[in-house]
Order: C-alpha cells, then sequence, then structure tokens
DNA sequence: GTGGTCTAGACCACA
DNA sequence: GTGGTCTAGACCACC
C-alpha cells in the first residue's frame, strides 16, 4: 500500500490521504482489520507533520472506515456500515462531472463505460 | 436561467456559479451563442461581488464554455471543444466518489442507476 | 454568551468548547443565525490556542449546528436537523448515568425530576 | 455476570470494565456481598492485562462500590452510600445530552419514554 | 480580516 | 510506543 501525495493541487494534503486510503479498502489492498501504519511512520513515509497524519486517521474514523485504539494503533474496520447511498455532496459532484462529461462531448454510453473502466479498477 | 448560490457549503461562490451556468449550458437552458448578463448586473441579482462574478467568467473563458468580447460581454460559445474525456481531475473524483459508492454497499448497477437519473436531469 | 472552561478535568478544550455552544443554542442563548465570535477572537478571550477553537467550530460544523463561510465567519444554523433519536454515545452514557443514579438510591421519580429540571434550564 | 469489551470506541478499558460492574450491580445481576472474580481470573476471562483490571477495581473502591480485603480479593460492598444526588460530573453530562436530545427535536416527553425504557433494561 | 491548512515542537493517558 | 491534545507560529484562499 503506497500513498503517493500530489503537490500541485488544492486538495489538503490530509484529504488527500484520506483519498487514498479509502481507495486501498475499496480495492481490497488494504483488508479488513488490517493494521494502518503509525501516525508517526506515515508521516516521516511522506514527509509531513504528524498531525496531518492524525487529522486524516480522524476523519476516516468518524466516517467509520477505521478504528484507533491507544496502544494498538489504527485499522480498517471489520464491518463497514453500508448505506447504499450517495452523500448529497457526492450527488451534486457526480452531477457536475456528468454535466462536463455531456458537454465534452461524452454520451451517457461514453460515460457509463468510463465509470465500468473504474469500476474494475477499483474492483480488483 | 436562475442561479441559485447555497451557503453553509463548502465550495467557494465564484465556483458555484461557474458550476451552475455549467449545469444551464449542459442542460440546454443556456443555448450555444446566448448572451450572458452583464457580470455587474449577474452581481446584483444574486447580491456578491462583482469580482466574484468576474472570476467566475474568467474560469469559464479558461476552459473554454463562453467567449467575451469588447463592449458585447460574454456569451455562451458556439462550439464547445469536445475532447470526449474527462479531465485527470474529474477522473480522480469520480474514482473517489465510486470508491465510497462501493464501500457504502453499492453494487456496479446501483451506481449506474444514479448516473441514469443525473444524466436525465441534465439532459432534460 | 459566556464561555467557562474548567481545568481540573480531563474532557479535551474543544469538547469543553462545543458542549458550550450547544447549550447556548439549546437554551436560546445563541439564536438561531446569529454569529459566533471568531476564531481568533474567542481562541484571545478564553486564552488558548486558535487551532483549539479552529477544531470546536469544525466539529460543530460536522455536526451540523453551526456552519462557517470564509469572510463571514461561523453562524448559528438556520435549520438544525432533526433526528429525533439519541445517538448510541449518548444512550449508553445514559444508561451509565442511570445506573450510577439508581446505585446512590434514586429512583425513577427522583431522576425524573432532576430531568425535568435540567430541562427547565435548557429550555428558558 | 459476563463481560463485554467494546472495541472501536473511544472509552477505556479499564472505564468500560467500571461501567459494566456498575450495570451489573444496578441490575442485580451482582448481589451485594457477592465476590467478584481476582484481578487475575477477569484479565485472563476477557484478556487483557491484569493492570487494567486491577485499576478499574480501585476505582470501584474508591467511588465505595466494592470492598477489597487481604486475601480475600474484591467484593460488592454490603451498603452502597447513597448520597440520592447525582454527581457533578453526571449532571453536567445529563444536561449535555439532553441539550443535544432537544437540538435532535426531541421533547421532554420523548426523552423522558428512552429514560423509561433505560431503567426498565437497568432495573430488570 | 475570515476560516483552513500546515509545521515543529511538546506533554499526556493508555496498555 | 501508541494516538490524542495543545501551543505558537506561518501562509493561503476567499471576498
Amino acid at each position: 500500500m503506497i500513498l503517493r501525495i500530489e503537490e500541485g493541487i488544492d486538495i489538503p494534503i490530509y484529504q488527500q490521504i484520506r483519498n487514498q486510503i479509502i481507495y486501498g479498502i475499496s480495492s481490497g489492498a488494504l483488508e479488513a482489520g488490517e493494521q494502518l501504519p503509525t501516525v508517526r511512520a506515515l508521516a516521516a513515509e511522506i514527509g509531513v507533520n504528524a498531525m496531518t497524519i492524525s487529522k486524516a486517521y480522524q476523519i476516516l474514523k468518524a466516517e467509520g472506515y477505521i478504528v484507533t485504539e491507544r496502544k494498538r494503533g489504527a485499522r480498517v474496520r471489520e464491518k463497514i456500515a453500508g448505506s447504499k447511498k450517495l452523500s448529497l455532496t457526492n450527488q451534486r459532484e457526480l452531477k457536475r462531472i456528468i454535466s462536463e462529461a455531456k458537454l465534452s462531448g461524452m454520451g451517457r454510453a461514453d460515460f457509463t463505460r468510463v465509470v465500468d473502466r473504474i469500476y474494475e479498477e477499483v474492483d480488483s
């Protein structure tokens, strides 16, 4: 599991970390119950402050994706609660993306093809 | 064509305006070549600073969605460049959304159903 | 609206601030839409670091009690979403409190009396 | 009397043990004068460090819920001091919970209903 | 001038 | 040795 942080982009580092870990869980690269790197270790590895990692972990914890315990560190949650719905924020984002896709000339079939490709990537 | 600015949400106002205009073009509410309100008129209408509108228009122009001419103001571009591809940013966002959807228990069919619903909304 | 931070207690400062603001909203001391102190002003007033206040505001924002905007600062949300249920955490806490109350000799009526008293305090 | 330690929750293990024993006494599962398991036995049973159990017992002793005697181990106290009042800490917690309940749209009757339900659970 | 992000330190409770 | 909290600074985007 390798995290890559992009610099020339305006997504906060802690969000990028949060997103990458979600990719990892979703794709199976991180298994249920699997141990995550310690805050300090991950901070050293990607060269950021420990608080930045801590913030990412706290978000993931608040969202129900991981659990953290004092002595044991952070682990992927065994059972992640499934609402089976997109958040309002994600619905809004998806609408924006689809609007832009349509303006770029992509039809519904083209878009679905992209979705399928990503699904396979994530659905290893 | 009515612009609705949501407050209590983290998207900058100029981005919201940019997005809404894209929805408008995508859905046909704004036609190719159609005149957009002047910066000052739109600023007055939705009660924000003129600089904010100006910034939104500049972005839309840089992205190739509108053209601005001296004295005549801004118009929707006649032929919007069709790359038929998602931008890297949008691909990344879509991947994030799909990852979260999958973790929430949505299968590929569930997701495609949401896409279809939004497509119809935008494609009205 | 005065915030009082207690020191000899192991509740994190940002939590205490979060709680006090919730008391304020619940009791009506803080009205819907009312402006909260700026992060820096409140930090100076109670003598803590600005990040500590910021963290409290972010929690309140994530919980849907307040909204924050770049230029306008933080305000009490106009319509606070009502689940009409206690969180699991609060149910667990309430169970613990009731157990301890019972062991101290309080009957159900005694406990209800305390609840009523607090309700009036909060329900000004 | 079975102790269940929940993981993925922010309450320290020694506190969870302390709370569960209080539930037990309150509900009658543990009777006055009843012998508690030895520190080592309980530690082995639920798979935690003996120090953790010891800390829980020390707290319960300091709070007056149990007594410890040389050689004989720990027992539930015969007569638990009945102040018939909530501790200041519990009053504060209850106030917080009621404030949150009220903001979630629960009226006093709704809250009392929850209290009643828990009372029956604890009062079995 | 606002909230948001980030750093480089520090101390603490838990186990 | 872990995550959690806190400080005192700094810079940034937004408006």
